[in-house]
DNA sequence: CGCTGAATTGAGGGAGGTCAAGTTCTGTGG
DNA sequence: CCACAGAACTTGACCTCCCTCAATTCAGCG
């Protein structure tokens, strides 16, 4: 599937302006956008496709924003480089994942996203939301709204990362990522239980602002338990259950926990 | 000033829906919602005014979706109760600030707000956005963009958030956070380096997410270095330069900052 | 006056960061 | 094929920042 994908990419690799790429696309019926997309064959033509090496930037923080992109395959990571010239991972992005909507304001992006392996992604020009041609398109307003409904679910995203942060112990955050990121391997179209990790421990301590150490510390710690097995990035979720009660408190609160399971 | 605002709205008290709030409104020019009104003195007719009491919930965590607020004068504080039934604030709201907009997506507010003390605040009904009568109103695509402006700043304001929570140790988010209030307390008229905290300790630690008694000690200590004077809720800020300075840097950088000012 | 809630201050402990050393994997060149 | 360098990751020892627990003070109020 995922051969397959690239294949459809190498396609378009070479010419940014495919006729179509949404025709071909086999996301089709996941794709976030694809009411921008439906109907008419030539509607999309504003959709542009592009792959990606391992580490090539997508854009970078402070260029010109342009428009914002979904994942077709592969994953992306989106990071910052904060005043003290120290870089914050902000989020990983999946196939299916809308990135770049953060910025729209500013009209620059906020950080820059980088692959983290052979990926491809489709940008839609802003134009399509504020071309005053399209303001009499009946569509124009559905697609406005559609964006809306894309920041607002970027805004609850990072209403749960604060409070992760805020609240969450190490072990607790790390159960709540690893959950997530199962699930949205799940969505992807990937096997939920038994993955393997795109990002290095470097990136997931970053993201989850622990030191490095600790997020090994907690892998080993989460195998030796049996909740899940790990092996260098091939990782398989064994105790589902125990994850999310895990997901649910924090270490302090585990005796309720213990008393209510013992 | 407060006083004259207090009245207007004692005005518009008992009636919701006032002829034009906007018009009597003396915020006018600093309102972020202002495009609404512009021209014609109905435009703004769709805008109601109300007033609260100290506690009084604007709207709870769950209620649906109505439209969204601007602080006219008072101070606010967003919250939400987390699964584990714990209380977590999420923001606290200005004269001129805009609440609300999260829930968008979902149909539904994300979290409840609350007046510190008496203000009031106006709402903007979320039909002014999707009308389907105002798709043809030209100024219905600037309203529908001012929108996506104000959740663009949302989404950076809690990246930075993330940022402060993750990245800053607990004096640094406490210098961070005083310069916050203080600036905005500029912006809403107020003296920004000699005011009266609108919210208690508990409130600014469960922000911050620290220990009320480590957000005490931090009052304490800056106090003692003389960077600000407290006394109870009343601030001074006695040192901006330095104040900045620690907002810069965490606790663990201080030694080139010593060498550098020794 | 005592009561209550908000805030301050002190003492002690623990989660997680830092430092350091060791191990495994990957790529490169002999 | 092996040797080597370097990155990625693991594991251990130690330390510190901040949380928890507890006692005290202070303002507001009946």
């Amino acid at each position: 599937m995922t051969i397959q994908a690239q294949k459809i990419v190498a396609l378009n690799k070479h010419s940014l302006h495919a006729a179509n790429p949404c025709a071909a696309c086999m996301k089709k019926s996941g794709c976030p956008v694809s009411g921008f997309t439906d109907n008419a064959s030539a509607s999309a033509s504003f959709i542009s496709a592009r792959t990606f090496r391992t580490g090539e930037l997508v854009f970078k923080a402070g260029d010109k924003f342009e428009g914002i992109y979904v994942v077709r395959s592969g994953f992306f990571k989106s990071s910052f480089i904060d005043a003290s010239g120290e870089m914050q991972v902000t989020g990983f992005h999946f196939p299916g994942d809308v990135f770049g909507i953060d910025g729209i304001g500013g009209g620059q992006y906020g950080d820059s996203v980088a692959a983290l392996d052979t990926g491809s992604v489709c940008k839609i020009p802003f134009s399509v939301f504020t071309d005053s041609r399209s303001g009499n398109d009946p569509r124009a307003q559905e697609r406005m709204l559609s964006l809306v409904r894309m920041m607002s679910s970027t805004i609850s995203r990072d209403r749960n990362m604060i409070f992760n942060l805020g609240k969450m112990d190490a072990r607790r955050r790390f159960a709540v990522f690893l959950l997530d990121i199962a699930d949205r391997m799940g969505n992807s179209g990937y096997n939920s239980g038994d993955f393997s990790l795109c990002m290095s421990r470097t990136d997931i301590s970053n993201y989850l602002c622990l030191a490095i150490e600790t997020v090994s510390r907690l892998f080993s710690q989460f195998h030796g338990q049996g909740i899940i097995h790990v092996e260098r990035r091939q990782v398989s979720i064994l105790d589902r259950d125990m994850l999310e009660a895990l997901a649910r408190d924090n270490l302090a609160n585990d005796d309720r926990m213990m008393s209510k399971a013992g």
